[in-house]
DNA sequence: AATAGAGCCAACCGCCACTAA
DNA sequence: GTTAGTGGCGGTTGGCTCTAT
């Protein structure tokens, strides 16, 4: 692009009659050739622009309401799995976009990740010393959320099974147990259950994990709670 | 009521991969 | 094989809003 055009351009925040504009041309010529497009739809604004503001605002069937407890947790569980794959993270999160899945991951999960792995650290130097269930407050939070109204049986998002009914609540996580090992079994069930999901899209784990089609067949008191409910809408 | 600091989020920037010429 | 154009991605920024003092 020239540096003459540069100057030309509009930037900063869209107006409500650019988006109709941007609505309009992407409507009647597709998802492509943005600079064409651009410059089709006499917006002052790059071809870039104009994409990112379709994919991440314009576009049909996003989400803009809050990310739930159930997103939340895929987020975490996620980027724990691949890092800041985020356009591969939202792909798993229909109607979300890798821009606000990145954003609310640093604005609200990041420091809970850190005080998380803060926490596992500690678990595992106590876990050579002793195999005991040490209390984890910030691994509790990097779970529930700081903030949350939920109650810790709605934080349960898989992994209810009868037995955490007696467990006491400040040893608890879902996943909120602190002892390393059953942390590292809940890891491990949580990449497996994603596992599931990514067979339902993708190939490329197809046979990595014999044991958790299992899974697929929890109660459907379990299903009521969490992520089940994105997989297997009632 | 005023102000500073923190948090949030939309948008931009730069880089990389892919594709067509 | 090379190059230019394009789209996609992750990192960063800037401005607005909220909250604490």
């Amino acid at each position: 692009m020239a540096n003459s055009d540069v100057g030309k351009l509009r930037r900063g925040p869209w107006l409500g009659e650019e988006d109709d504009i941007l609505t309009t041309i992407v409507g009647a010529l597709g998802e492509k050739h943005w600079d064409a497009l651009a410059k089709e739809s006499g917006l002052r604004r790059s071809g870039k622009s104009c994409r990112l503001r379709w994919m991440n605002y314009l576009r049909p069937n996003l989400k803009h309401g809050e990310i739930t407890h159930e997103e939340e947790h895929i987020i975490l569980d996620l980027h724990k799995q691949w890092g800041n794959k985020w356009s591969k993270i939202a792909k798993r999160l229909p109607g979300r976009t890798d821009n606000e899945i990145k954003n609310y991951w640093r604005s609200h999960l990041k420091k809970r990740a850190e005080a998380h792995q803060e926490c596992f650290q500690d678990a595992d130097k106590s876990s050579h010393q002793e195999f005991s269930t040490p209390r984890c407050e910030k691994s509790h939070d990097y779970i529930i959320g700081e903030s949350s109204s939920m109650n810790q049986k709605d934080g349960i998002l898989f992994g209810a099974s009868s037995s955490t009914e007696t467990l006491e609540p400040s040893n608890m996580n879902a996943f909120g147990n602190c002892s390393p090992y059953e942390n590292r079994i809940s890891d491990w069930l949580s990449s497996c259950c994603w596992l599931v999901e990514g067979l339902k899209h993708e190939e490329d784990c197809m046979g990595t994990y014999p044991g958790f089609c299992q899974l697929g067949s929890s109660s459907e008191e379990e299903k009521t709670h969490g992520v089940w409910d994105l997989w297997n809408p009632v």
